[in-house]
DNA sequence: TTATAATGATACTAAAATAGTATCATTAAA
DNA sequence: TTTAATGATACTATTTTAGTATCATTATAA
């Protein structure tokens, strides 16, 4: 099944959601078990989606005992291309193979242009989806 | 790499491209041969990839001498989305599982409700690239 | 009528991406 | 100094993508 979002972007994208969410209604850190317990996510994989998002800047995290997850921006700044970006790479459309190197017509080829154009409109429109539109 | 045409897709555009051309200036069938040698595309990959387009009714097939392939309707009729439904399936960016099963929020969802609005126009603009518009 | 040149059907292997788990190290707070 | 949290990382399984090979069937032409 052709999918624009792998699993990893999409609980990534819940997470982030729930943890803004809780992070609005209270000033504090989100830990990874409460997540779970909202979210039926599993915990291992969670774990290394926040990490993931964390080294990446999306969140802050704290270590140790009231240590957590909180956002590192305003939610209006975090949109779904971003995230996509961290679990799938860019988005582009345009991969333009044959035989695992490098097509000779990338320059001149009609199809490689209307996908081109196709991929930059999907990504500005997915930049518009930010986690704040989502909340 | 994200992509939205698989090397199956993106060689059998170029064949259909191929066979649209020849058979204007001659009225005839191509053969796998012909396109191996214009494309240098891999002759079992690309037989299997043309039996599966005439399977799907997008080219007709002449077993025997003379034989080979030819477009089965106007290239004006022909886009890519068809071609990405028969190779991929059809243009569809919502999965919306949760652990392999159906993630309970798909009709609240506003993520889904994003990603499908994408989704469709992807898909009409995809239906707008047609053979015709190719050549 | 038979050799040949074409596609049809199908089975198979290899590589890469996706999906998911497990474990030890580090750190901050009570 | 115990405990509750994340950091780093290594590992396996499944599915999708990529690619090959072979025998069966059929239409034409010599």
């Amino acid at each position: 099944m052709m999918k624009l979002l792998t699993r990893d972007t999409d609980y990534a994208v819940r997470a982030l959601i729930f943890i803004g969410k809780e992070a609005k209604r209270e000033n504090r850190m989100v830990t990874v078990d409460e997540i779970v317990r909202a979210l039926k996510l599993p915990r291992a994989l969670l774990r290394k989606l926040l990490q993931a998002l964390s080294k990446s800047k999306i969140l802050n995290s704290g270590k140790g005992k009231r240590g957590g997850f909180s956002l590192s921006k305003d939610p209006r700044k975090i949109n779904i291309s971003d995230i996509i970006t961290i679990f799938q790479g860019p988005v582009d459309f345009t991969n333009c193979l044959l035989r695992n190197a490098p097509c000779p017509n990338r320059k001149i080829c009609r199809v490689r242009k209307k996908i081109l154009s196709l991929s930059r409109y999907v990504d500005s429109e997915l930049k518009k989806i930010t986690l704040a539109s989502l909340t």
